[in-house]
DNA sequence: TTGGAAAGTCAACAAGGCTGACGTAAATTT
DNA sequence: AAATTTACGTCAGCCTTGTTGACTTTCCAA
């Protein structure tokens, strides 16, 4: 365990341990997605419609320009799903009031119903891995995956974050 | 800062605590998949083909079923993207010896070369990452995405781990 | 020698990305 | 008042990457 010329153990910076660090993500993701997959599959709806409804839950009344930015997907591949969930009756888009262009988005009762099973889903196999790893890990590990972000979805990010 | 009855501090899994951290996984995950996805568009390769690559390049000589478990994917879907790899000279496809039905895959050194102009990519972006956040977090990082993994996954992300 | 595993192929399909073009209503600028 | 810009929706078409099902070839092993 030798230390840099600098002073700083850098034995976390080796290929090896990046090459790790990328397998690790590439594995996790495929867990972090496969509960609310399973529940989503069979009913008409997919990944798409589950980030759609995750983010409008998270901010109620948010326009369909602000989901676009930060879903980062076109305006026809969001219009798409959302247009699914508006005819199910899972989400509800009212005209804005003082800019008449936007429309604003809202979970109905059914919307919520699914948003919770899902979130229910995801956040108990969060639950069991933060409890697994303990706290100084849970710190570790949002440290890590916010220097990941561009710098733009991390500014998406924090104002979700400040905002709840 | 309050610990619970059982003495531990278990602030951190609170249900805004649990979504935050989904969020910093989905905007990470982004950042984590960019610098590759934009080094491939424009070349006929995506995702699915960066994956191939890089799990070959892991596993020199592994079978085409050794990687269909690793990907989770269909052999059909596996297929289409291996042939375009095979057909444009970056992978190397070779009756097994011992058991000819089974094909071990290999880089070409054409292979080689794109391997190391994606990974150099995104072990920037993780080096960046792990610098910014130090090793103690980079533990946690991993000890979290390890627990989130499924047990299948988990398997065979650590049989990678011991292999290298 | 026969059953089954490994690999590959063909066909068809779906989700969910993308671009381009166009339309409409509302807001803003000139 | 007119022109322009913005926000949103939609149609059409394309691509990647996933799926299932059916079928063949090869070859190991019981």
């Amino acid at each position: 365990m030798a230390d840099t010329p600098g002073g700083e153990n850098l034995l976390f910076l080796t290929d090896e341990q990046l090459r790790k660090g990328i397998e690790a993500m590439f594995f996790a993701y495929r867990g972090f997605t496969a509960d609310p997959d399973r529940i989503l599959e069979g009913m008409d709806y997919g990944r798409a419609h589950h980030r759609a409804i995750h983010f409008v839950h998270r901010s109620p009344g948010t326009t369909v320009s602000n989901l676009l930015a930060i879903l980062g997907v076109t305006k026809q591949s969001l219009n798409r799903v959302l247009r699914t969930l508006i005819e199910d009756g899972l989400v509800r888009s009212e005209k804005g009031r003082v800019d008449a262009r936007e429309r604003h988005l809202y979970l109905t009762e059914k919307g919520l119903v699914l948003e919770r099973e899902l979130s229910d889903a995801q956040r108990a196999r969060m639950r069991a891995a933060y409890r697994a790893a303990g706290p100084s890990a849970v710190q570790g590990f949002r440290q890590v995956l916010e220097a990941m972000m561009d710098p733009e979805m991390r500014k998406q990010y924090n104002r979700l974050k400040e905002g709840g």
